[in-house]
DNA sequence: CCTATACAGGACCATACAGGTTCTGTATTG
DNA sequence: CAATACAGAACCTGTATGGTCCTGTATAGG
């Protein structure tokens, strides 16, 4: 339902530990597991995937783990999403693959379904993960109050909305 | 990978077909099936479920079949994907449901996960089924070239694309 | 030199869900 | 009364996500 896996979710958390951490930390996959309450095995298979990716670099043997390749300000929420599900695409046609559509030749809503896609894209580049990592103090989880923390929130970095939702709020 | 269903692609695919018929036309799912190359019980299962969520009126008997309940312009990209799919969200914990995650409460980028929520489906609510319908002329499909139907497209309209890029283009 | 640590890279399994079909029932037209 | 067409539910199946496990290999430290 126009969701990203979970892996992807996992993901970005794990790397948003990363740029919470100092320059060039070196974390192991054990310590970001129980940190994050991410189960060690998947943990490690979401590290060696952004390593293989080029997010990550690895560190073998004792005091080893995985580093930032790049600075966090440089990673983006679209590089995490390639990296761990491919490219975005929220049709068949919107890809780079062609003929994947039996109706294909008689959709008349691919070409928009493309620059949506693209909108959508653009929109997920434009995140870096600094920007996901600020800490806005949520409610306890008992699913009180539904907004509070989500609308009022915004403390000086309307970024992230303002790159999708532009003048909108409609 | 950040995608609908073909479901949802077919059901948009359906509905633009009575936004380009007159207005009130009565199509029947056989028709429709034959037109538009989707596979007859597929598409009544569509258009049943789109029914259900008022976005189509039924009509029985002999020269039956299904009529828009409301004007074309009125019914978005967005109602289409909340009928067939339900409501719009990124993650778990994007939507109205809480405690769906473990790491709920030690998750750092859940409110943002919110924002970027909500901005898309603002977007995808400012695209009415008109916007869909905009035939632009595409080439044959032999994935001979990639982009030329794409990209030098937009005539007159790029409301689509503006909708959710914004100023962006990053 | 030897051992423990930690990543590399597979293969592998299980559950869930999307995609699609079929069947029975009901209403309307002629 | 018969044919058409929607209503709705049950059902089947292929795929892929989410997750585990096992065998290597490299590095740090004693």
């Amino acid at each position: 339902m126009i969701r990203i896996t979970r892996l992807t979710d996992y993901g970005i958390v794990l790397l948003s530990r990363f740029a919470g951490a100092e320059q060039g930390a070196v974390l192991s996959a054990r310590e970001l597991s129980s940190e994050t309450g991410v189960p060690l095995p998947t943990t490690s298979k979401i590290l060696k995937t952004l390593t293989r990716a080029g997010l990550l670099t690895s560190h073998r043997g004792t005091q080893g783990g995985y580093s930032l390749a790049r600075p966090p300000e440089e990673v983006t929420v679209s590089d995490v999403i390639g990296a761990l599900e491919g490219p975005i695409a929220l049709t068949d046609c919107s890809g780079e693959a062609d003929g994947t559509c039996d109706i294909e030749l008689t959709c008349p809503v691919r070409t928009n379904w493309q620059r949506i896609t693209d909108a959508i894209r653009e929109a997920l580049e434009a995140i870096p993960l600094t920007e996901m990592t600020v800490s806005f103090p949520f409610h306890a989880g008992t699913d009180g109050d539904p907004d509070p923390a989500v609308a009022p929130a915004t403390p000086g970095r309307p970024t992230t909305g303002a790159a999708l939702g532009g003048g909108g709020e409609a």
